[in-house]
DNA sequence: TTGGTTACGTGATGTAGATCACATTCGGCT
DNA sequence: AGCCGAATGTGATCTACATCACGTAACCAA
């Protein structure tokens, strides 16, 4: 499947557009490569774009005072990132975004979606469901990190995404559980 | 101002309605009052609405193992709660709501939310609004609990809502912040 | 008024996880 | 291949917070 198939998939899973409707909303959206490594988002930039994942896994993550390191999300295929906070209210980052892996994704600018929402009742419904899942989830991380301790979320993470062992390096999942990387080593190698 | 102007009012910050589609949004809603204490969702419950606060404020919180409470969210005039998973989903309530003080809410149910939406772009567009900036502000909680240590948590909250302090007790804020009374009490007595 | 429930304070003790320190292994690069 | 930095494992110690236990004060309802 290329970027549009793959796109056109994931919005039908919510919306209904003619062909014609796709080929135009698909129009506002721009390829981009990254090699691993590379930065998406840097905190203090200004944030023009949201990011459709294609290939690839990127982490959206702050970090404290130049040395601790938290991650929001890690995006995978068929899902959305970017710094929403910044997206939205046209300020300067704070949290970073880059690449795991190699990446491909699909940008679309703040303007450009506000544009086909204002345009597209369909396509302002699509994105009013994608950001309600992401409420939820939100909410329900939240209630994770409060209600459970590191290991029953170290195991609800991995029995969520089965693909993110063999994919991340472990710090970086301990740096999502909010918990150190030797709490981490720790837990999976006791018993 | 009666709930009719507070609504309007609130929804005007985010779209323009005709005087009549207001009117007719408004129709949809039911005003209901309930006592401090009473239940407005009960884990385990079907849920139907989503409320909408006039007066007073609720809790939304979650009940582990019959033991500890957890607050997802104070829900003061102007904000919107429920169990959102539930209500999206059409799944039992997870989470329950109740009333901290006299409250007065309007309710809308899932079902009309739908329906309005649907029939005006408009009002699809506020509720796009509306959870984004939900998703948003849980995000930011989200780093803030793994961020920062209880005593900034604490400063935070009442710097973000000073009517807090006095308006709930104080083992309520606790079960905001994630901690124990104790830790509470003794944060803000030591020093 | 009085008795009971709820909120709150505070000491003593236990514990999950942070932090520091160092060793080992792995993976990419020249 | 051989090197270097990144990722990981593991012990020792420290600490924030939970938990338990008890006492007091505030707020009701009969």
């Amino acid at each position: 499947m290329n970027s549009k198939e793959i796109l056109q998939n994931h919005i039908s899973k919510t919306v209904s557009l003619t062909d014609e409707e796709f080929e135009y909303f698909f129009s506002h959206f721009k390829l981009q490569s990254f090699k691993k490594g590379q930065t998406v988002i840097s905190a203090g930039d200004k944030v023009d774009c949201e990011y459709f994942v294609i290939s690839g896994c990127l982490k959206a993550f702050f970090i404290n005072d130049e040395i601790k390191m938290y991650i929001l999300q890690f995006a995978m295929p068929t899902w959305w990132t970017s710094d929403y906070d910044a997206l939205y209210n046209q300020t300067k980052a704070t949290i970073n975004v880059d690449c795991i892996t190699d990446v491909e994704v699909l940008c679309l600018t703040n303007e450009d979606r506000e544009k086909l929402c204002n345009e597209f009742h369909q396509i302002e419904h699509f994105f009013r469901w994608r950001t309600n899942k992401g409420y939820i989830a939100s909410q329900k991380r939240l209630l994770s990190l409060m209600n459970n301790n590191t290991k029953k979320r170290y195991e609800e993470l991995l029995a969520l995404y089965p693909q993110l062992y063999n994919l991340v390096p472990k710090h970086l999942i301990a740096a999502y559980l909010g918990v150190s990387r030797e709490t981490l080593s720790r837990l999976y190698n006791s018993h």
